[in-house]
DNA sequence: TCATTAATAACCACGAACGG
DNA sequence: CCGTTCGTGGTTATTAATGA
Protein backbone atom coordinates (compact mmCIF):
# COMPACT_ATOMS: atom_id res chain seq x y z
CA UNK A 1 0.00 0.00 0.00
CA UNK A 2 1.56 3.33 -0.84
CA UNK A 3 0.82 6.65 0.80
CA UNK A 4 -2.28 7.81 -1.30
CA UNK A 5 -3.68 4.62 -0.76
CA UNK A 6 -3.50 5.09 2.77
CA UNK A 7 -4.71 8.70 2.19
CA UNK A 8 -7.38 7.57 -0.10
CA UNK A 9 -8.70 4.89 2.79
CA UNK A 10 -8.42 8.04 5.30
CA UNK A 11 -10.40 10.26 2.96
CA UNK A 12 -12.91 7.48 2.37
CA UNK A 13 -13.32 7.25 6.57
CA UNK A 14 -13.83 10.96 6.69
CA UNK A 15 -15.93 11.84 4.12
CA UNK A 16 -17.83 8.33 4.48
CA UNK A 17 -18.33 7.98 0.63
CA UNK A 18 -16.93 9.61 -2.30
CA UNK A 19 -17.23 9.24 -6.17
CA UNK A 20 -14.58 8.45 -8.27
CA UNK A 21 -14.75 11.94 -9.49
CA UNK A 22 -14.40 13.27 -6.54
CA UNK A 23 -11.31 11.08 -5.12
CA UNK A 24 -9.81 11.98 -8.53
CA UNK A 25 -9.92 15.85 -7.51
CA UNK A 26 -8.39 15.02 -4.36
CA UNK A 27 -5.43 12.63 -4.99
CA UNK A 28 -5.41 12.16 -8.78
CA UNK A 29 -4.83 15.89 -9.93
CA UNK A 30 -4.26 16.68 -13.18
CA UNK A 31 -0.38 17.52 -14.30
CA UNK A 32 0.26 20.22 -16.61
CA UNK A 33 3.51 19.11 -16.43
CA UNK A 34 2.62 16.10 -17.99
CA UNK A 35 -0.15 17.42 -20.34
CA UNK A 36 3.03 19.64 -21.54
CA UNK A 37 5.17 16.69 -22.18
CA UNK A 38 2.77 15.26 -24.22
CA UNK A 39 3.75 18.00 -26.86
CA UNK A 40 7.42 16.43 -26.90
CA UNK A 41 8.27 19.88 -25.15
CA UNK A 42 12.02 19.91 -23.81
CA UNK A 43 12.05 20.23 -19.87
CA UNK A 44 13.91 23.65 -19.93
CA UNK A 45 10.35 24.77 -22.17
CA UNK A 46 7.97 23.44 -19.94
CA UNK A 47 9.38 24.67 -16.98
CA UNK A 48 9.17 28.28 -18.57
CA UNK A 49 5.96 27.59 -19.90
CA UNK A 50 4.95 27.26 -16.08
CA UNK A 51 7.03 29.92 -14.91
CA UNK A 52 5.15 32.20 -17.67
CA UNK A 53 1.52 31.57 -17.55
CA UNK A 54 -1.18 31.23 -14.95
CA UNK A 55 -2.16 26.97 -14.76
CA UNK A 56 -5.50 28.42 -15.80
CA UNK A 57 -3.91 29.59 -18.83
CA UNK A 58 -1.92 26.90 -19.51
CA UNK A 59 -4.54 24.63 -19.08
CA UNK A 60 -7.30 26.36 -21.34
CA UNK A 61 -4.76 26.92 -24.06
CA UNK A 62 -3.73 22.86 -24.03
CA UNK A 63 -7.96 22.20 -23.82
CA UNK A 64 -7.79 24.28 -26.84
CA UNK A 65 -4.85 22.76 -28.70
CA UNK A 66 -6.67 19.08 -27.79
CA UNK A 67 -9.76 20.29 -28.96
CA UNK A 68 -8.76 21.64 -32.48
CA UNK A 69 -6.62 18.33 -33.10
CA UNK A 70 -9.77 16.47 -32.19
CA UNK A 71 -11.74 18.12 -34.43
CA UNK A 72 -9.22 18.10 -37.57
CA UNK A 73 -9.31 14.24 -37.25
CA UNK A 74 -12.89 14.06 -37.08
CA UNK A 75 -14.26 17.14 -39.03
CA UNK A 76 -11.98 18.59 -41.02
CA UNK A 77 -14.46 20.39 -43.06
CA UNK A 78 -15.75 22.32 -39.40
CA UNK A 79 -12.21 24.25 -39.47
CA UNK A 80 -13.35 26.80 -41.49
CA UNK A 81 -16.08 27.87 -39.59
CA UNK A 82 -14.58 28.61 -36.41
CA UNK A 83 -14.39 32.31 -37.30
CA UNK A 84 -11.39 34.74 -38.33
CA UNK A 85 -8.19 34.39 -37.15
CA UNK A 86 -8.40 30.39 -36.49
CA UNK A 87 -7.65 29.46 -40.34
CA UNK A 88 -4.44 31.23 -39.00
CA UNK A 89 -4.16 28.33 -36.58
CA UNK A 90 -5.48 25.00 -37.45
CA UNK A 91 -4.51 25.56 -41.79
CA UNK A 92 -4.90 22.24 -43.22
CA UNK A 93 -1.05 22.31 -44.16
CA UNK A 94 -0.74 22.65 -40.28
CA UNK A 95 2.33 20.63 -38.69
CA UNK A 96 4.33 21.15 -42.45
CA UNK A 97 3.46 24.57 -42.50
CA UNK A 98 1.54 27.52 -40.93
CA UNK A 99 0.24 30.14 -43.54
CA UNK A 100 0.46 33.62 -42.73
CA UNK A 101 -1.91 36.47 -44.28
CA UNK A 102 -0.19 37.47 -47.50
CA UNK A 103 3.23 36.35 -46.36
CA UNK A 104 5.05 33.61 -47.38
CA UNK A 105 4.65 29.99 -45.90
CA UNK A 106 6.45 29.82 -42.58
CA UNK A 107 7.51 26.20 -41.73
CA UNK A 108 6.46 25.34 -38.20
CA UNK A 109 6.76 22.92 -35.56
CA UNK A 110 3.95 21.58 -33.46
CA UNK A 111 5.89 22.40 -30.31
CA UNK A 112 6.26 26.19 -31.80
CA UNK A 113 2.73 26.21 -32.96
CA UNK A 114 1.85 25.32 -29.04
CA UNK A 115 3.99 27.98 -27.74
CA UNK A 116 2.07 30.37 -30.13
CA UNK A 117 -0.66 29.28 -28.66
CA UNK A 118 -0.33 30.41 -24.98
CA UNK A 119 0.52 33.86 -26.05
CA UNK A 120 -2.42 33.64 -28.60
CA UNK A 121 -4.07 36.97 -26.76
CA UNK A 122 -7.83 36.92 -29.14
CA UNK A 123 -10.80 35.47 -27.79
CA UNK A 124 -11.20 31.92 -28.60
CA UNK A 125 -14.09 30.69 -30.65
CA UNK A 126 -17.49 30.14 -28.67
CA UNK A 127 -17.65 26.76 -29.63
CA UNK A 128 -15.04 25.85 -27.88
CA UNK A 129 -16.51 27.04 -24.56
CA UNK A 130 -19.40 25.41 -25.29
CA UNK A 131 -18.07 21.96 -25.64
CA UNK A 132 -18.96 19.02 -23.89
CA UNK A 133 -17.49 18.61 -20.68
CA UNK A 134 -17.37 15.39 -19.72
CA UNK A 135 -16.40 14.43 -15.79
CA UNK A 136 -14.89 11.04 -17.43
CA UNK A 137 -12.59 13.43 -19.10
CA UNK A 138 -11.13 14.57 -15.77
CA UNK A 139 -10.50 11.33 -14.34
CA UNK A 140 -7.43 9.78 -15.18
CA UNK A 141 -6.69 5.99 -15.94
CA UNK A 142 -4.48 5.83 -12.86
CA UNK A 143 -7.37 6.90 -10.52
CA UNK A 144 -9.70 4.32 -12.36
CA UNK A 145 -6.90 1.74 -12.08
CA UNK A 146 -5.95 2.28 -8.32
CA UNK A 147 -9.35 2.45 -6.91
CA UNK A 148 -9.92 -0.84 -9.08
CA UNK A 149 -6.79 -2.49 -7.04
CA UNK A 150 -7.98 -1.43 -3.68
CA UNK A 151 -11.16 -2.92 -4.47
CA UNK A 152 -9.65 -6.17 -5.75
CA UNK A 153 -7.66 -6.47 -3.06
CA UNK A 154 -10.88 -5.86 -0.45
CA UNK A 155 -10.00 -2.78 0.92
CA UNK A 156 -12.63 -0.38 -0.48
CA UNK A 157 -15.89 -1.24 -1.67
CA UNK A 158 -18.03 0.36 -4.85
CA UNK A 159 -21.47 1.04 -5.30
CA UNK A 160 -23.31 2.46 -8.71
CA UNK A 161 -25.37 5.61 -8.59
CA UNK A 162 -29.09 5.39 -9.81
CA UNK A 163 -29.51 7.45 -12.95
CA UNK A 164 -31.98 8.83 -15.50
CA UNK A 165 -31.48 6.59 -18.16
CA UNK A 166 -30.42 9.96 -20.65
CA UNK A 167 -28.50 10.69 -18.70
CA UNK A 168 -25.51 7.84 -19.60
CA UNK A 169 -23.53 6.74 -16.33
CA UNK A 170 -22.81 8.50 -13.40
CA UNK A 171 -19.47 8.15 -11.48
CA UNK A 172 -18.86 4.95 -8.97
CA UNK A 173 -19.16 5.54 -5.15
CA UNK A 174 -16.56 4.42 -2.73
CA UNK A 175 -17.32 3.10 0.85
CA UNK A 176 -14.29 1.52 2.88
CA UNK A 177 -15.02 -1.89 3.69
CA UNK A 178 -13.89 -3.96 6.89
CA UNK A 179 -10.27 -4.73 5.49
CA UNK A 180 -10.29 -1.12 4.83
CA UNK A 181 -11.28 -0.50 8.33
CA UNK A 182 -9.52 -2.11 10.16
CA UNK A 183 -6.04 -1.56 7.95
CA UNK A 184 -6.42 1.80 8.97
CA UNK A 185 -7.44 0.97 12.80
CA UNK A 186 -4.01 -1.25 13.17
CA UNK A 187 -2.23 2.47 11.10
CA UNK A 188 -3.56 4.68 13.72
CA UNK A 189 -3.20 2.29 16.16
CA UNK A 190 -7.12 2.24 17.94
CA UNK A 191 -9.83 -0.10 18.26
CA UNK A 192 -11.74 -0.67 14.80
CA UNK A 193 -15.07 1.40 16.09
CA UNK A 194 -13.14 4.33 16.49
CA UNK A 195 -12.93 4.78 12.86
CA UNK A 196 -15.76 6.32 11.44
CA UNK A 197 -17.72 4.52 7.77
CA UNK A 198 -20.34 3.89 6.46
CA UNK A 199 -21.18 0.84 3.70
CA UNK A 200 -22.48 0.93 0.60
CA UNK A 201 -26.10 1.02 0.31
CA UNK A 202 -26.92 2.69 3.92
CA UNK A 203 -27.52 6.23 2.72
CA UNK A 204 -31.04 6.99 2.02
CA UNK A 205 -32.46 8.38 -1.31
CA UNK A 206 -32.03 11.79 -0.01
CA UNK A 207 -29.21 11.54 1.92
CA UNK A 208 -27.09 10.71 -0.50
CA UNK A 209 -26.67 13.32 -2.89
CA UNK A 210 -27.10 15.81 0.20
CA UNK A 211 -23.90 14.10 1.04
CA UNK A 212 -22.20 13.96 -1.89
CA UNK A 213 -23.27 17.98 -2.34
CA UNK A 214 -21.85 18.60 0.74
CA UNK A 215 -18.21 16.56 -0.34
CA UNK A 216 -18.10 18.75 -3.26
CA UNK A 217 -18.13 21.94 -0.92
CA UNK A 218 -16.11 20.10 0.86
CA UNK A 219 -12.99 19.43 -1.59
CA UNK A 220 -13.43 23.01 -3.04
CA UNK A 221 -12.46 24.39 -0.28
CA UNK A 222 -9.88 22.18 0.71
CA UNK A 223 -7.95 22.70 -2.65
CA UNK A 224 -8.58 26.31 -2.57
CA UNK A 225 -6.47 26.15 0.77
CA UNK A 226 -3.96 23.97 -0.35
CA UNK A 227 -3.55 26.43 -3.55
CA UNK A 228 -2.94 29.40 -1.43
CA UNK A 229 -1.16 28.14 1.11
CA UNK A 230 -3.10 28.35 3.76
CA UNK A 231 -3.68 25.76 6.44
CA UNK A 232 -7.34 23.91 7.86
CA UNK A 233 -7.24 23.46 11.54
CA UNK A 234 -10.23 21.74 12.11
CA UNK A 235 -13.16 20.11 9.99
CA UNK A 236 -16.04 18.69 11.69
CA UNK A 237 -18.69 17.42 9.06
CA UNK A 238 -22.43 17.43 10.13
CA UNK A 239 -22.83 14.12 11.73
CA UNK A 240 -20.35 15.31 14.75
CA UNK A 241 -21.80 18.93 14.76
CA UNK A 242 -25.12 16.91 14.94
CA UNK A 243 -23.94 14.84 18.32
CA UNK A 244 -22.39 17.83 19.82
CA UNK A 245 -25.12 20.26 19.28
CA UNK A 246 -28.23 18.25 20.23
CA UNK A 247 -27.05 17.46 23.79
CA UNK A 248 -29.29 19.15 25.94
CA UNK A 249 -26.80 21.92 27.40
CA UNK A 250 -26.32 23.10 24.38
CA UNK A 251 -30.00 24.20 23.40
CA UNK A 252 -30.47 27.47 23.00
CA UNK A 253 -34.14 30.18 23.22
CA UNK A 254 -34.77 33.02 22.01
CA UNK A 255 -37.55 35.75 21.76
CA UNK A 256 -39.34 35.80 18.36
CA UNK A 257 -42.43 38.28 17.44
CA UNK A 258 -45.98 36.45 17.55
CA UNK A 259 -47.09 38.28 14.49
CA UNK A 260 -44.11 38.83 11.80
CA UNK A 261 -45.62 42.08 10.56
CA UNK A 262 -45.58 43.55 13.64
CA UNK A 263 -41.85 43.09 14.79
CA UNK A 264 -42.18 45.16 17.76
CA UNK A 265 -45.38 43.75 18.85
CA UNK A 266 -46.07 40.73 21.10
CA UNK A 267 -42.73 38.03 21.34
CA UNK A 268 -42.84 34.27 21.64
CA UNK A 269 -40.25 32.51 23.27
CA UNK A 270 -38.65 29.53 20.81
CA UNK A 271 -35.98 26.45 21.54
CA UNK A 272 -33.91 24.81 19.06
CA UNK A 273 -30.53 23.19 18.54
CA UNK A 274 -27.84 24.29 15.84
CA UNK A 275 -27.65 22.73 12.58
CA UNK A 276 -24.82 23.08 10.05
CA UNK A 277 -23.22 21.04 7.09
CA UNK A 278 -19.91 21.90 8.23
CA UNK A 279 -18.23 23.86 10.91
CA UNK A 280 -13.81 24.80 9.73
CA UNK A 281 -11.04 26.57 11.35
CA UNK A 282 -9.22 28.21 8.61
CA UNK A 283 -5.64 29.33 9.01
CA UNK A 284 -4.30 32.37 6.84
CA UNK A 285 -2.06 33.89 9.14
CA UNK A 286 -5.54 35.18 10.65
CA UNK A 287 -7.55 32.44 12.71
CA UNK A 288 -11.47 32.09 10.57
CA UNK A 289 -13.69 30.24 12.22
CA UNK A 290 -16.37 29.48 9.80
CA UNK A 291 -19.93 27.13 9.70
CA UNK A 292 -21.01 26.17 6.19
CA UNK A 293 -24.42 25.87 5.70
CA UNK A 294 -26.07 24.17 2.03
CA UNK A 295 -29.03 25.40 1.07
CA UNK A 296 -30.61 23.04 -1.52
CA UNK A 297 -33.82 24.93 -2.05
CA UNK A 298 -35.57 22.36 0.27
CA UNK A 299 -36.75 24.24 2.77
CA UNK A 300 -39.14 26.72 2.89
CA UNK A 301 -37.77 30.04 3.38
CA UNK A 302 -40.39 31.77 6.23
CA UNK A 303 -42.17 30.35 9.22
CA UNK A 304 -45.21 28.74 8.13
CA UNK A 305 -46.47 26.74 10.79
CA UNK A 306 -43.87 27.50 13.74
CA UNK A 307 -45.77 24.59 16.26
CA UNK A 308 -44.44 21.97 13.42
CA UNK A 309 -41.86 23.74 11.36
CA UNK A 310 -38.45 22.94 12.73
CA UNK A 311 -36.57 22.98 9.53
CA UNK A 312 -37.05 26.75 7.76
CA UNK A 313 -34.64 28.83 7.11
CA UNK A 314 -35.51 31.72 9.39
CA UNK A 315 -35.60 29.57 12.30
CA UNK A 316 -32.06 28.60 11.40
CA UNK A 317 -30.55 31.98 11.63
CA UNK A 318 -32.44 32.50 14.95
CA UNK A 319 -30.22 29.49 16.38
CA UNK A 320 -27.38 30.56 14.87
CA UNK A 321 -27.44 34.08 16.45
CA UNK A 322 -28.78 32.86 19.95
CA UNK A 323 -25.75 30.58 20.31
CA UNK A 324 -23.68 33.06 19.80
CA UNK A 325 -24.77 35.13 21.76
CA UNK A 326 -25.88 32.62 24.53
CA UNK A 327 -21.82 31.97 24.90
CA UNK A 328 -22.45 28.64 23.97
CA UNK A 329 -20.36 29.08 21.33
CA UNK A 330 -17.71 30.79 22.59
CA UNK A 331 -17.53 27.13 25.01
CA UNK A 332 -17.98 24.80 22.56
CA UNK A 333 -15.16 26.34 20.39
CA UNK A 334 -12.60 27.98 22.90
CA UNK A 335 -10.06 28.31 20.29
CA UNK A 336 -12.86 30.50 17.98
CA UNK A 337 -12.97 33.07 20.77
CA UNK A 338 -15.48 35.82 19.31
CA UNK A 339 -15.44 34.81 15.08
CA UNK A 340 -17.57 32.74 13.77
CA UNK A 341 -19.31 33.25 10.93
CA UNK A 342 -21.72 31.16 9.13
CA UNK A 343 -20.98 30.69 5.01
CA UNK A 344 -24.38 30.09 3.11
CA UNK A 345 -24.16 28.07 -0.41
CA UNK A 346 -27.84 28.20 -2.10
CA UNK A 347 -29.02 27.79 -5.68
CA UNK A 348 -30.42 30.51 -6.96
CA UNK A 349 -29.69 34.52 -7.21
CA UNK A 350 -32.97 35.11 -6.51
CA UNK A 351 -33.37 32.57 -3.24
CA UNK A 352 -29.83 34.14 -2.28
CA UNK A 353 -31.66 37.69 -2.02
CA UNK A 354 -34.57 35.91 -0.03
CA UNK A 355 -32.25 34.37 2.53
CA UNK A 356 -30.70 37.44 3.03
CA UNK A 357 -33.73 39.67 3.28
CA UNK A 358 -34.75 36.94 6.00
CA UNK A 359 -31.30 37.07 7.91
CA UNK A 360 -31.09 40.71 7.73
CA UNK A 361 -34.62 40.72 9.67
CA UNK A 362 -33.89 38.34 12.03
CA UNK A 363 -30.45 39.71 13.11
CA UNK A 364 -32.48 43.29 13.34
CA UNK A 365 -34.98 42.06 15.45
CA UNK A 366 -32.42 39.92 18.26
CA UNK A 367 -29.83 43.28 17.84
CA UNK A 368 -30.35 45.88 21.09
CA UNK A 369 -28.63 48.86 19.27
CA UNK A 370 -26.52 49.26 16.40
CA UNK A 371 -23.57 48.22 16.97
CA UNK A 372 -24.67 45.19 18.60
CA UNK A 373 -26.69 44.61 14.43
CA UNK A 374 -23.21 45.24 12.81
CA UNK A 375 -21.43 42.65 14.30
CA UNK A 376 -24.74 40.64 13.99
CA UNK A 377 -25.03 41.49 10.30
CA UNK A 378 -21.04 40.07 8.99
CA UNK A 379 -21.13 36.74 10.77
CA UNK A 380 -23.52 36.15 7.71
CA UNK A 381 -22.11 35.14 4.14
CA UNK A 382 -23.36 34.39 0.89
CA UNK A 383 -23.23 33.00 -2.27
CA UNK A 384 -24.45 30.67 -5.30
CA UNK A 385 -22.99 27.09 -6.08
CA UNK A 386 -22.73 27.66 -9.39
CA UNK A 387 -19.98 30.24 -8.21
CA UNK A 388 -17.59 28.02 -6.25
CA UNK A 389 -14.75 27.18 -7.51
CA UNK A 390 -12.78 25.09 -7.81
CA UNK A 391 -14.61 21.76 -9.81
CA UNK A 392 -13.70 19.52 -11.80
CA UNK A 393 -14.39 21.90 -14.94
CA UNK A 394 -12.91 24.05 -13.50
CA UNK A 395 -9.74 22.97 -11.78
CA UNK A 396 -7.53 24.87 -12.65
CA UNK A 397 -9.76 28.41 -11.93
CA UNK A 398 -8.45 31.85 -12.19
CA UNK A 399 -9.99 32.44 -8.80
CA UNK A 400 -11.14 30.52 -5.72
CA UNK A 401 -14.19 30.26 -3.33
CA UNK A 402 -11.95 31.76 -0.88
CA UNK A 403 -10.18 34.87 -2.49
CA UNK A 404 -12.85 35.35 -5.49
CA UNK A 405 -15.29 38.06 -5.45
CA UNK A 406 -18.26 36.02 -4.96
CA UNK A 407 -19.76 36.46 -1.76
CA UNK A 408 -22.44 38.64 -0.08
CA UNK A 409 -22.22 39.99 3.36
CA UNK A 410 -25.71 40.35 5.53
CA UNK A 411 -26.42 44.04 5.67
CA UNK A 412 -24.34 44.70 2.39
CA UNK A 413 -25.18 44.29 -1.12
CA UNK A 414 -21.68 43.91 -3.32
CA UNK A 415 -19.58 41.41 -4.10
CA UNK A 416 -16.72 40.84 -1.69
CA UNK A 417 -14.06 37.85 -0.75
CA UNK A 418 -14.91 35.74 2.44
CA UNK A 419 -11.39 35.99 3.15
CA UNK A 420 -8.84 39.04 3.65
C1' DT B 1 -40.49 -6.11 -35.46
C1' DC B 2 -35.92 -4.93 -35.34
C1' DA B 3 -32.07 -1.94 -35.86
C1' DT B 4 -30.17 2.45 -34.61
C1' DT B 5 -29.47 6.42 -31.56
C1' DA B 6 -28.39 8.98 -27.43
C1' DA B 7 -25.84 9.34 -23.36
C1' DT B 8 -21.61 8.74 -20.57
C1' DA B 9 -18.51 6.17 -17.30
C1' DA B 10 -15.69 2.10 -17.28
C1' DC B 11 -12.43 -0.47 -19.60
C1' DC B 12 -8.28 -1.34 -22.40
C1' DA B 13 -3.92 -0.58 -24.73
C1' DC B 14 -0.17 2.35 -25.66
C1' DG B 15 3.73 5.85 -25.17
C1' DA B 16 6.52 9.15 -22.33
C1' DA B 17 8.66 10.41 -18.01
C1' DC B 18 10.54 9.18 -13.70
C1' DG B 19 12.72 6.80 -9.78
C1' DG B 20 15.50 3.11 -8.08
C1' DC C 1 16.37 -2.09 -17.22
C1' DC C 2 11.85 -2.40 -14.83
C1' DG C 3 7.77 -1.05 -12.63
C1' DT C 4 4.74 2.85 -11.75
C1' DT C 5 2.23 6.89 -13.01
C1' DC C 6 0.41 10.10 -16.09
C1' DG C 7 -2.04 11.34 -20.39
C1' DT C 8 -4.34 9.96 -24.72
C1' DG C 9 -7.42 7.53 -28.10
C1' DG C 10 -10.55 4.12 -28.93
C1' DT C 11 -14.01 0.51 -27.40
C1' DT C 12 -17.69 -1.44 -24.47
C1' DA C 13 -21.78 -1.70 -21.61
C1' DT C 14 -26.41 -0.39 -20.73
C1' DT C 15 -31.36 1.05 -21.59
C1' DA C 16 -35.36 3.63 -23.35
C1' DA C 17 -36.59 6.15 -27.09
C1' DT C 18 -36.70 6.66 -31.87
C1' DG C 19 -36.90 5.33 -36.65
C1' DA C 20 -37.66 2.30 -40.65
Amino acid sequence: MSDRDVAVLWALSDFRVLSTLQIAMLFWRPSLAHKLAWWHLPQTAIDQVLASYTAHRVNERLDFAKWLLAIRRKQPEQLATLGPGFDLLVDPKWFGSLSLPEQQQVPITPQDWLLRLFDYDQPLPQAFYKRRRLPSEFISTGCKQGLRRLFDEGYIEPEEQPTRLQQGRKPLLWYLAKQGRDTLAGIANVSTNAIPWKTAGSYSPWGLPHRLENNDLRISTLLAANRHGWKIQRWIDDDQLRTMHSKKSERVKWQRPKDPRKPNGETVEEEGTVVADHYFWLDTGKNWHNFYEYDRGTKTVQYQEPEQNDQDFERKIYTFTAYYKSGLYAQRYPEAGKSMRVLIVTSSEARLQSLKAITEGVVNQMSNNDKDRESGLMRYWFTTADKIRPTWEDYFSESTLLDGEIWVRAGQNQLRAVIW
